[in-house]
DNA sequence: CGTCTTTGACCGGCGC
DNA sequence: GCGCCGGTCAAAGACG
């Protein structure tokens, strides 16, 4: 699988802000963070993930994702043996987005980047003992996600993966991490 | 009461 | 073909 994201890494200049985001300042809508109570290290592992800066897909092909978000009935969770439409294999072939991470330094999970989030997930992954949460853009039209996980050993170290790119504004007056999101659809476009 | 989180199940790809 | 694993869905609960 060639499909590791894209890794910036903010923290390799000794630059004390390594993104200034929010995370001093939890006054914002931010979404109640009370999963840092399963956030226990017992055993270690591979800590690391192994992110390289490999760059996977070139062109730009985001979006044309979860065009008007037709039910794909997924897992029924409970009952209901359903039939499971939607999407098409065969039709849609295996669209990779380019993904990009970005590893920072935070002692919450959820950094505020001024866009709405909505968490449809969370799943452990192997080799990683914290859980791996899953948000969506809860914007129409937008079908940028992003996916927040902490590394095992570095419990300051958060890498946010976002995958797509928002074609719209942000809905509050943020930080300069705008800036920064601007400059990585810069990167993106080649 | 509306919105978002939680959480178990399901899906699909990949490896064996 | 089966099992593992990452990703997703949706019902129900939590929270304002």
């Amino acid at each position: 699988m060639e499909n590791y994201p894209t890794f910036f890494s903010s923290s390799t200049s000794p630059a004390p802000s390594s993104l200034s985001l929010n995370m001093g300042n939890p006054a914002h809508h931010a979404y109640n963070s009370t999963d840092l109570r399963q956030f226990q290290s017992s055993k270690s592992s591979n800590g690391f993930l192994g992110l390289m800066s490999e760059m996977g897909a070139s062109n730009n092909m985001i979006k044309n994702n979860f065009s008007s978000q037709g039910k794909s009935v997924g897992g029924s969770g409970t009952s209901a043996p359903t039939v499971r439409l939607g999407m098409k294999k065969g039709d849609q072939k295996k669209i990779r987005k380019p993904r990009y991470a970005f590893q920072t330094r935070s002692q919450v999970d959820i950094l505020d980047d001024g866009y709405r989030w909505r968490k449809y997930g969370q799943k452990a992954v192997k080799n990683n003992k914290f859980p791996r949460s899953y948000y969506r853009c809860t914007h129409q039209g937008c079908n940028v996600k992003k996916q927040v996980q902490r590394l095992t050993k570095d419990e300051e170290v958060v890498v946010t993966t976002y995958e797509g790119m928002h074609s719209h504004p942000i809905e509050k007056s943020t930080d300069n991490f705008e800036h920064i999101l601007s400059q990585m659809q810069i990167y993106t476009s080649f």
